[in-house]
DNA sequence: ACCTTGTGAATTTTT
DNA sequence: TTCACAAGGT
């Protein structure tokens, strides 16, 4: 049993690093706290929050202040919050929560900004509309005026038509577009950006105008959390705005920035290399006003600049963005065997090179195989025979996207169905939120209304489920013993093989029984106008294929009763994923999505190719060698793909392997570089 | 034979 | 965002 025996003399020098922080913490210097994977960031955090509250919570409560503790995702706030335990002194959030609480009572200065922000962005546009080359034909129109109106009567066409190819869209438009329009049409993908930002200006246009009229709904911004994008128009804002604002109303208000000083002497910000670069500006404004009118602050990151896996995130950029950091950091590790340790030290390449903080930190192991996607199956089973793998002790296979995770944990059927519709296609970028999401709060219209149907399926087929767990508890509260057993007979009764049976026969029942409480589970459950499974089918029409074309609608309709058909074991593991449930032996997840995670026994599947990059991985191994040559762009790239590699790789505590799915023979030494040797898999 | 233009396909994560 | 490919023009 390895990893078992701390040596006293590091743990002893673990203790001075975190004594170092509480100095910074007691004389108010701004510090950054940079340790590597699995040393213990979280753990220094939280001892930090605990010694602000053991030795500052007196006065702090005195004069009515606070702690912030900042984090990037909810999982990490509630996590700090569960292990710190009950507290009000310390406010633990994320960001965008936090900062929005800060601002959100200054609605006349946020307007301001709003409108200034409108102005500009109109400005961008008209700026675009004149100088681009793919509006070049419209800037040639003699009275791009009865243009512009003529577009904007017809916004519904518009709308109706433009997630259609070109040839439909030219057909739909040439339709009632004037004859001495037509040139615009050849380049349909022009026409549609074309439009699409006259009527973005004709929007904001219309919303100064109603701000400047003070109309109800135009006197307060406000952010929403649950959509990625701005309304600018109808005065929401969301996260990337949001930081905007705010760095904005707090460079601008010096009150501001004392409000929120003299309330939380002591900042700390968990992760900070994924922190975007408006966060840091605001809180470098923060310390520097701090010393200008002498009332002290404490500022506090805690992270890894290797770690940085998002664009949006700060990474090492923080050195610049706020000078003058005590920098501390920590080069022990908690979490793996030296084997691992050793390969990601020479991934980050830096002055962090790690040291197990255990003295039996030998026998783990990391290998590095090609092969191809035949031997996926056999490799996985390879791991599984040599590492004896079993229900207690899981493999963890690391794939790159979300469609293979899906695949390979069990509903490759269900999500492709989903992905298949006009909504997803025209959104692709909230399939994997919408239907993958562990926060069942962030779940899609119609992939929440599955889920709640796959629920109820499960707790009735499951005996054990508590009568109280099937129904909510508004249905069962009131009723009697009798009444409660006769509704639970009638659930029971749903006995079928697929979501599509299971639906026709919850809308039979219901148009059958006189049970009134039935009705009502049945209407908590899916509120429809019409009960039965063609207005549900509609339902699922409407989100799904939304505006779809008159001949389209039934092939949809076939495709979304395929979706209703997939097998029933199939919603199971998608269920089950969704819950982080882990039946299985092998679980898989994408590189991004183990941050923050350790597991025993990992495969981790490699190729050259990632997303828009045909060749992220393979350019990696190229270059790793040597980085000197590399230009400005190509290094911010070449570091995005190390850091993913480091994080993939730094949550192996015991064994690791690598399968590389395409040819190596052109980067072999560079791959060797890091683990040492090559092995050719072979069945 | 070669060039230009238009089109579609590939896609991680968080707020 | 980048690439491959098809269609049509020179």
């Amino acid at each position: 049993m390895s990893l078992s025996i701390i040596s006293e003399e590091k743990k002893q020098q673990e203790q001075q690093i975190q004594k170092d922080i509480f100095q910074c913490i007691d004389d108010y210097d701004d510090m950054i706290f940079n340790a590597g994977a699995g040393a213990g960031k979280t753990f220094a955090l939280i001892k930090s929050l605990k010694y602000i509250i053991e030795k500052k919570g007196d006065r702090l409560n005195h004069h009515n202040q606070n702690v912030i503790c900042i984090t990037y995702t909810n999982v990490a706030t509630n996590e700090i919050k569960d292990r710190l335990g009950n507290t009000k002194l310390v406010k633990v959030s994320t960001i965008h929560e936090r900062l929005w609480d800060l601002i959100k009572d200054y609605q006349k200065q946020l307007v301001k900004i709003h409108i200034e922000k409108l102005e500009k962005e109109i400005e961008i546009i008209n700026n675009e509309l004149g100088t681009e080359t793919k509006f070049e034909k419209y800037r040639a129109l003699v009275d791009k005026g009865a243009f512009v109106s003529s577009m904007s009567q017809n916004r519904d066409t518009y709308y109706q038509n433009k997630d259609k190819g070109a040839g439909d869209f030219r057909t739909a438009f040439k339709a009632f577009l004037d004859e001495q329009y037509h040139g615009l049409l050849t380049n349909v993908s022009h026409f549609k950006s074309l439009v699409g930002k006259l009527y973005k200006v004709q929007d904001y246009e219309e919303c100064l105008e109603k701000i400047g009229r003070e109309e109800a709904k135009y006197k307060t911004v406000i952010y929403n959390a649950r959509f990625n994008i701005d309304k600018l128009h109808r005065m929401l804002i969301s996260h990337d705005t949001l930081l905007e604002y705010a760095y904005k109303i707090i460079e601008t208000y010096d009150l501001v920035k004392q409000i929120i000083i003299d309330k939380y002497p002591y900042i700390l910000i968990d992760e900070y290399q994924d922190t975007h670069e408006n966060v840091l500006k605001i809180l470098n404004l923060l310390s520097q006003y701090s010393r200008q009118i002498k009332h002290s602050v404490f500022i506090g990151y805690f992270g890894d600049t290797a770690q940085n896996i998002y664009d949006d995130g700060v990474g090492k950029n923080i050195f610049e963005l706020h000078q003058n950091l005590e920098n501390i950091t920590k080069v022990y590790n908690r979490r793996s065997t030296n084997e691992v340790i050793n390969v990601i030290n020479k991934i980050r390449n830096d002055d962090i090179q790690q040291l197990s903080i255990y003295r039996d930190a030998d026998g783990g192991l990391v290998e590095f195989y090609y092969g191809n996607q035949d031997n996926i199956d056999s490799f996985i089973n390879k791991c599984k025979d040599d590492w004896g793998i079993s229900q207690e002790k899981k493999l963890h296979c690391l794939v790159l996207t979300n469609e293979l995770v899906a695949k390979y944990n069990g509903f490759e059927n269900i999500y492709q169905k989903l992905k298949d519709t006009k909504y997803y296609k025209s959104n692709w970028q909230s399939i994997n939120t919408e239907v993958l999401s562990n926060d069942l709060s962030k779940l899609g219209n119609i992939p929440i209304l599955l889920y709640r149907v796959v629920e109820l399926k499960r707790k009735i087929d499951n005996p054990k489920t508590p009568i109280t767990d099937i129904l909510n508890e508004k249905i069962y509260r009131n009723l009697t013993f009798q009444e409660l057993k006769e509704l639970i007979e009638i659930f029971k009764s749903l006995n079928n093989s697929s979501i599509k049976e299971f639906l026709i026969a919850i809308f039979t029942v219901y148009h059958i029984t006189e049970n009134q409480n039935y009705k009502e589970a049945i209407k908590e459950l899916v509120q429809l106008e019409e009960y039965s499974f063609d207005s549900f089918l509609g339902h699922m029409l409407q989100n799904l294929f939304p505006n779809v074309n008159e001949e389209d609608i039934e092939t949809s309709k076939i495709h979304l009763t395929e979706l209703l058909e997939v097998e029933l074991e199939e919603y199971t593991f998608w269920f089950e994923f969704i819950n982080k449930i882990e039946n299985k032996d092998v679980i898989y997840h994408t590189y991004h999505g183990t941050k923050g995670e350790e597991y025993d026994n990992i495969i981790i599947f490699m190729q050259n190719n990632f997303g828009f990059d045909r060749k992220k991985f393979s350019s990696y191994f190229s270059k790793c060698l040597d980085t000197s040559e590399l230009g400005e762009e190509e290094l911010i790239k070449f570091t995005n793909t190390k850091n993913l590699l480091y994080v993939s790789c730094s949550r192996a505590i015991n064994n690791l392997r690598i399968l590389y799915l395409d040819d190596i023979s052109e980067f072999r030494s560079g791959i060797e570089s890091i683990f040492d040797s090559i092995n050719e898999y072979q069945t």
